[in-house]
DNA sequence: GCCAACGTTGGC
DNA sequence: GCCAACGTTGGC
């Protein structure tokens, strides 16, 4: 069992949106990041995401969710009418995956960017490094574990 | 809206 | 294979 921390804008899809869903489960499709394609690709079902609000108002960790597929192609990348359509991906050769994931819990204190910056115990976090971009990336049980105390209480 | 950091593209 | 130009990300 892997943890994982997958930004989403919430003005696009946010983990509400994804709590919507029928049975609250969405495929997370168009990402189009190599290191974060590989990323999903090591997943298993029954991993634990960190679902995080990026480029808003407040960003930070919005609540829980987990995946349940094992990676497959993203159809997006086939569909010219879709803004993910990538004319280099061929049908007998997927160059994009994704992972379906399933809504788990919101937070009762979301809990933001400038409070994870404050934790100690959190301060190798990647997505606290400098200049991170990365929009799928693995955490610790630990740094997981952290962030689910800091939501609850 | 600004801008720094980063990834990708494409000419050479 | 180098690297400048460009587009995107995302905090502020």
């Amino acid at each position: 069992m892997n943890y994982w921390l997958m930004k989403s804008e919430p003005d696009v899809f946010s983990l509400a949106h994804l709590q919507q869903r029928p049975g609250g489960v969405g495929p997370w499709d168009g990402v189009r990041n190599y290191q974060a394609r590989n990323f999903m690709r090591t997943m298993q079902v029954g991993d634990g995401i960190l679902f995080y609000h990026s480029n808003c108002e407040v960003p930070g960790v919005a609540g829980l969710a987990e995946v349940v597929s094992v990676a497959r192609p993203d159809e997006t990348q086939f569909d010219p009418k879709s803004e993910f359509y990538d004319p280099g991906a061929k049908r007998d050769n997927p160059r994009w995956s994704l992972v379906d994931v399933r809504y788990v819990a919101t937070f009762p204190n979301f809990v933001p960017l400038t409070l994870l910056r404050e934790q100690a115990a959190l301060k190798k976090m990647r997505l606290l490094a400098p200049g991170n971009r990365l929009s799928v990336m693995p955490v610790t049980t630990a740094e997981y574990k952290a962030i689910g105390k800091l939501g609850r209480k």
